[in-house]
DNA sequence: TTCCATGTTCCGCA
DNA sequence: TTGCGGAACATGGA
């Protein structure tokens, strides 16, 4: 279930976990999360390695493993398992690494739309892939967003799913910041105010730090803010909900 | 059996 | 040029 808060939390689950650990086994048992990353070259890469830090960038983490970055994507089923005994491999294990003392972390995805793969450098990786601000990054302003904005158009929806304008939202976190911000979906980025910009960037702030979900996700429920009718549309190309009342 | 799914990318069209 | 719909990727759950 991966959007920013949850690749957050992957990311300090790996800092806890697999850091100082020194990588005594790499298993790629399913080379298709791999890409375009050849098997015997990812393994060669890590064998032998530590993983140093973890950064994270939008739905992205990167880690450090001296001199080569392990990069992780979780797309839409990915998750991380860290064991000492072997039977509590996750099922769907596609990627595990065996450390020196005993202890594995597995990388699993059901549906592999994820990615693991061994890049150079992550800032290249960013700009390669054009991806925009981090919405956790403290220099990142509200004043930056509404310049942002200010240059594209389109339904609201569309802009904040977009990872080139601000990475990390995914479907959940932009229907519930619209939910909170009183932003019907489909509103388009040219008629928005400077000020429902600007609320739109605190709302994301705040359920990105503090991911709280409580826009029911089920056509014809109560809004449990105003009472109105939660409908759903497609907006952007995805399954989208909105209190019909209060999201205007 | 059919539809749906928290992601990304690519193609074609407007 | 930008945006969007639709398809594709792969798989399980309701």
């Amino acid at each position: 279930m991966p959007e920013l808060p949850e690749v957050e939390t992957y990311g300090r689950y790996f800092a806890r976990h697999a850091l100082k650990r020194r990588i005594e086994r790499v298993d790629v048992r399913d080379e298709r999360i791999l890409g375009e990353t050849r098997k015997d070259a990812f393994v060669r890469r890590l064998r032998g390695r530590t993983f140093t830090r973890v950064r994270r960038h939008g739905k992205h983490l990167f880690i450090d493993a001296e001199g080569v970055w392990l990069h992780l994507h979780f797309g839409m089923t990915g998750d991380l398992a860290f064991y000492r005994d072997v039977r509590k491999e996750p099922r769907f294990a596609r990627v595990v690494f065996d450390f020196d003392d005993g202890s594995h972390l597995a990388f699993e995805d059901m549906r592999l739309f994820g990615v693991v793969d061994l890049i150079d450098d992550p800032d290249a990786f960013i700009a390669a892939h054009r991806l925009g601000r981090d919405p956790l990054d403290s220099k990142f302003g509200a004043d930056d967003f509404r310049e942002l904005v200010r240059k594209r158009r389109g339904a609201i929806k569309a802009q904040l799913m977009s990872q080139a304008l601000v990475a990390g939202l995914g479907n959940l976190y932009v229907d519930e910041t619209l939910y909170e911000t009183g932003i019907n979906p489909k509103r388009s980025v040219e008629k928005l105010k400077d000020a429902e910009v600007r609320a739109v960037f605190e709302t994301m702030r705040k359920i990105v730090r503090k991911p709280d979900r409580r826009l029911p996700r089920e056509q014809g429920e109560r809004c449990p803010k105003c009472g109105g009718t939660i409908k759903r549309a497609v907006v952007a190309g995805r399954t989208t909900y909105f209190c019909a009342q209060h999201q205007k």
